[in-house]
Formats: structure tokens, C-alpha cells, sequence
RNA sequence: GUCCCUGUAGUGUAUCGGCUUAACACACCUGACUUUCUAUCAGGUAAGCCGGGUUCGAUUCCCGGCAGGGAUGCCA
């Protein structure tokens, strides 16, 4: 039987890591076994679910490339995609339950009659849960008194106002669709059985069911969309790469059980499966995901870099069709994790004025002797008869060595006076790149200052 | 309240009933690099929730407690 996986997700927000997450795991898990992913809208709530959720949603699974095999705009032999508008299929599965003898109105709405037995989940993850719907059911807390009342254990699967349910619906789908893993939050194992129910009253023999544990924000608590790292669009906005994004997510209750933390996407389709994920929550951890997106910018090719580099540099009001831009970019790599990050380390280059940082400033003019250096410096600079990288440090080594110092004491004076600040990518490659005549009126300018 | 899942350093994971001084990564701290650093290299701090039991031996298996999370909707 071949795998077919689904990602469900209903359009009243942003796509969150979570959701994104269960997308990911599904999509790995149907491209390692070679399968099928679907889409599927879980829209059911008219009330609740917007186009514009929906979009953000689409966006961000393409943004993240999970593509699906099926599913809105790609289309598919057992659609419709969209749970709102596969009405008539339930219609027909409620009459099937109907016939039966399932179901039973009460007060408009329609509801399941529960079985009262145990009904055993065998999860793929969290092994056998049992539970009995009908004992679990007849008691219900209520949160306004703090305690528990009667209730009507059996589940509502139709709305008075004719709005279907997601458990039927789910389940329903699950069965139209072909769905044969189901993996999503454990938050749904609780569910489980309500659906397995339904699956035994159409006859029909229930998926693999994969419960994967939740991710929870740093204090340990459910993230919400204010938690950092918790809406997907904002990680295309921070400069983070897709790929990175769903490595770090795949580390998130995931790993290859082995050292390797960094994974190329085909790499992680490859490694993935349901094995390697372990069964505690995890707390999200924004520093991490960071360092890993910064691995995956190391591993970029140049065209690639300069394709994903290039909006943020014209964003920061850089020239990105500038000859420079590459030359400048490699250099940048090392010392940025986030695309967001390479035009502070680099903008220097392509600026004519230059913005010089104050302590940078004072920790070279505390310097003894400053003028003279900076004077020996930008002679040796203007003497020096090739423009390379082993003819400039040469040259600063015997300018050096001119004044009585050693190479490092000029480093210092010229990266600041060339870049404005004691920090930033490679002095050396920066001059290069500069030009002799661009790095001696720096110089000059910045000299003036310590006449 | 009831039911379910989970509980290894701050975080994410690994290993394992004895072969381990419990490993790796991020973060943090220190040192080095006589070019800063947000880079690189080297080193360091830091963990088996608690209590019982099984066993020659348990972090690993079982039970209880506690803690965290989830469910308990005519939301999904």
C-alpha cells in the first residue's frame, strides 16, 4: 500500500511553527517512502476561516517548499480539496451511519452514539493508549464552577445549523482521501479514539496513527503568535533560508540518532522517518535556530547567496547589481547567520561616506602616536605597487616596522579608519575589494582628525 | 476534578541494565589567534525530578509521588 499523508490545517490564522512542523514531518515522511502529500483545507467553521489565513498559510508552505501532490491549485483524483466544499460526501457518510443506526438528533444537532468499550490507539510514538469514550465522556469539568457535571458522552458530528464537525469530517476525509499515516500534535491523541470509533462504525480500517510531541516557547508553555520564531512569514522577513527553517524544525523532536545536525534537504528526506522522533515536548529555542541557519548560508553556493542576499541588500539600501556585491558577499558569509545580517557587515564597502563608530574611533585615537602611524601607513598604502592581498599585508608589515611596531598596531588604526568600526568582515579582502585610491582618501580623511 | 502523554546539563538531542569520568550541538565563561569581532581555534562550567521496588548491578525495567504539557466544545 503506498503512503499517502496529509497536512490539514484550518484557515483562521498564520501558519505557526507547530502546524508547520506537522506539515514538514508529513512531507518527509511521504518523500522518504516515496509517497503521496496532500493538502487538505479543513474549512468547516464558515465562520471562523478567511481567504486571506488560507493565502498566508499557502505562502508559507511554498516559502517553505512543501509542495503537495494534491491539493488547492495542483488539484488531485480525490478532491475537492477544501472541506467546504465536499458537503454532499458527507451527507452521504452521514446516511451511511444513519442506516446503521449510529447516529441521533438532539436539539438540531446530530450526534454519534459512542461505543461503550476500550478502544486502544495504537500510536506509532506514544504505543498503545486505551480509553473508553463512553465512561471518559459522561464526565465533563466545566471551568466557570471548577466542577465536574454530567454530560452526553456521545459526540456531535453535525451543527443545528447544518455545519459539519472536525471529527467526522476528519475522519471522513482520512477515508475518501486514502490517508495512510496520519501524523500530527499530540494534542490530537486525546482525539484519537472518538475518531477511531468512527472509523470501525463506516467499516473501514483506521490509518497508522503517528502522535508527534508539541513544541512549546522557551517558558515552556504552549507558543503563541507573540513568542518569538512562532509565525512562519516572520522568518522569511528575519533572513532566515527555508532550508534552515526546516532542519532546525526537523531537530525538534526529531534527530538522525547519530551526531549530525545539519542536513542538506535531501539529506533530511533521506534520514527521516518515524523512528528517530522521540516523545517529550521541546522548548524552542531561538539562538539555535539561528546558528543553524547561519551552517546552511556557509553551504550556499555563490548564486544561490546572492540570490537570497539579494532583496535585503536593496532592502538596506545597497547596490546589489554592484560589481562588488559577490566578491563582498563571500566575505560576509562567515560572519552573518541571518541574510538580514550581511548588509551591516558589508555596507561599508559600497559607501561613500563613512559612518564611523565613536568607541571604535576613541579606542584608536587613545593609541600612542596615532598620527604618526596612520601617517606611515597611508604612505606605505600609497607606495605600494601591486593591490592584492599578500602585496598589502606586506606592505602594512613594513610600514609597521617603519614606526617601531608591530603589524597588529596598524591592523587596528586602518580597519577603523578604512570601515569605520573595529568589527566587521575581513580587513584585508576589504581593501582589496576598495581599490588603492578609494582606501588612501579614507585614510587621508580619517587622519585629518589626529593632525 | 477526571483521563492521556512526557520527565538526561539553561536549551535540543544521544547512549546505556554493568564496557562512561553519561556523549554531541546551541547558549554561556576563559584562553589563543601579536586584525577587531558577531568570525576561527582551544579549553571550561553544567544533567539522569523525588521515593520505593526488581536485580549481583538501574539514568535505563516496574510502582507511587511530584512537575510540565495535552484532552475534557455544537474550535480545529
Amino acid at each position: 500500500m503506498s503512503v499517502r499523508t496529509r497536512f490539514a490545517p484550518s484557515p483562521t490564522g498564520f501558519l505557526h511553527i507547530g502546524g508547520a512542523r506537522t506539515a514538514l514531518y508529513n512531507w518527509l515522511y511521504a518523500k522518504h517512502h516515496g509517497g503521496s502529500f496532500v493538502l487538505r483545507v479543513e474549512d468547516t467553521d464558515a465562520e471562523r476561516s478567511t481567504k486571506a489565513s488560507m493565502q498566508v498559510i499557502l505562502d508559507g508552505l511554498k516559502w517553505l517548499g512543501l509542495d503537495w501532490d494534491e491539493g488547492p491549485g495542483v488539484g488531485g483524483d480525490f478532491g475537492p480539496y477544501h472541506q467546504s466544499e465536499r458537503v454532499e460526501i458527507y451527507d452521504r457518510y452521514l446516511a451511511k451511519l444513519e442506516a446503521s443506526g449510529h447516529v441521533y438528533e438532539d436539539e438540531g444537532a446530530i450526534r454519534f452514539r459512542v461505543p461503550d468499550k476500550l478502544i486502544t490507539v495504537h500510536d506509532e510514538i506514544c504505543g498503545d493508549v486505551s480509553t473508553n469514550l463512553k465512561e471518559q465522556g459522561s464526565r465533563r469539568f466545566n471551568t466557570e464552577t471548577n466542577e465536574e457535571e454530567e454530560a452526553n458522552p456521545d459526540i456531535v458530528i453535525k451543527r443545528p445549523n447544518g455545519g459539519y464537525i472536525f471529527h467526522f469530517v476528519n475522519v471522513v476525509d482520512d477515508i475518501e482521501m486514502g490517508i495512510s499515516h496520519v501524523i500530527r500534535g499530540e494534542d490530537h491523541l486525546s482525539n484519537t479514539p472518538k475518531h477511531l470509533a468512527l472509523f470501525e462504525a463506516f467499516g473501514v480500517t483506521p490509518p497508522t496513527f503517528a502522535h508527534i510531541p508539541l513544541n512549546l516557547n522557551p517558558s515552556g508553555t504552549k507558543m503563541s503568535k507573540r513568542d518569538q520564531g512562532a509565525l512562519i512569514h516572520e522568518y522569511q522577513e528575519s533572513g532566515f533560508l527555508p532550508a534552515a527553517v526546516n532542519n532546525y524544525m526537523a531537530l525538534l523532536g526529531w534527530s538522525a540518532k547519530d551526531d549530525q545536525e545539519i542536513f542538506l534537504p535531501e539529506e533530511l528526506q533521506s534520514r527521516f522517518d518515524l523512528g528517530g522522533i522521540n516523545k517529550s515536548n521541546s522548548k524552542f529555542d531561538y539562538d539555535k535556530c539561528k546558528w543553524v541557519n547561519g551552517e546552511h548560508l556557509r553551504q550556499l553556493s555563490s548564486t544561490d547567496l546572492q540570490d537570497w542576499a539579494g532583496p535585503f541588500l536593496t532592502r538596506a539600501g545597497l547596490p546589489a547589481g554592484d560589481a562588488r556585491v559577490p566578491a563582498a558577499l563571500e566575505l560576509s558569509r562567515e560572519r552573518a547567520q541571518l541574510l538580514s545580517e550581511i548588509p551591516d557587515v558589508i555596507a561599508t564597502i559600497f559607501e561613500t561616506v563613512v559612518t564611523y563608530d565613536e568607541t571604535s574611533v576613541a579606542k584608536v585615537a587613545s593609541q600612542d602616536d596615532i598620527a604618526n602611524k596612520l601617517s606611515a601607513l597611508t604612505s606605505g598604502l600609497e607606495g605600494a605597487e601591486s593591490w592584492d592581498e599578500v602585496a598589502i599585508k606586506s606592505t602594512i608589515t613594513e610600514a609597521a616596522q617603519g614606526v617601531g611596531v608591530k603589524m597588529g598596531a596598524l591592523m587596528l588604526p586602518c580597519r577603523v579608519g578604512v570601515m569605520g568600526s573595529t568589527s566587521g568582515a575581513d580587513l584585508v579582502p576589504v581593501l582589496v575589494l576598495l581599490g588603492k585610491p578609494e582606501v588612501i582618501r579614507r585614510l587621508q580623511e580619517f587622519s585629518s582628525q589626529f593632525g
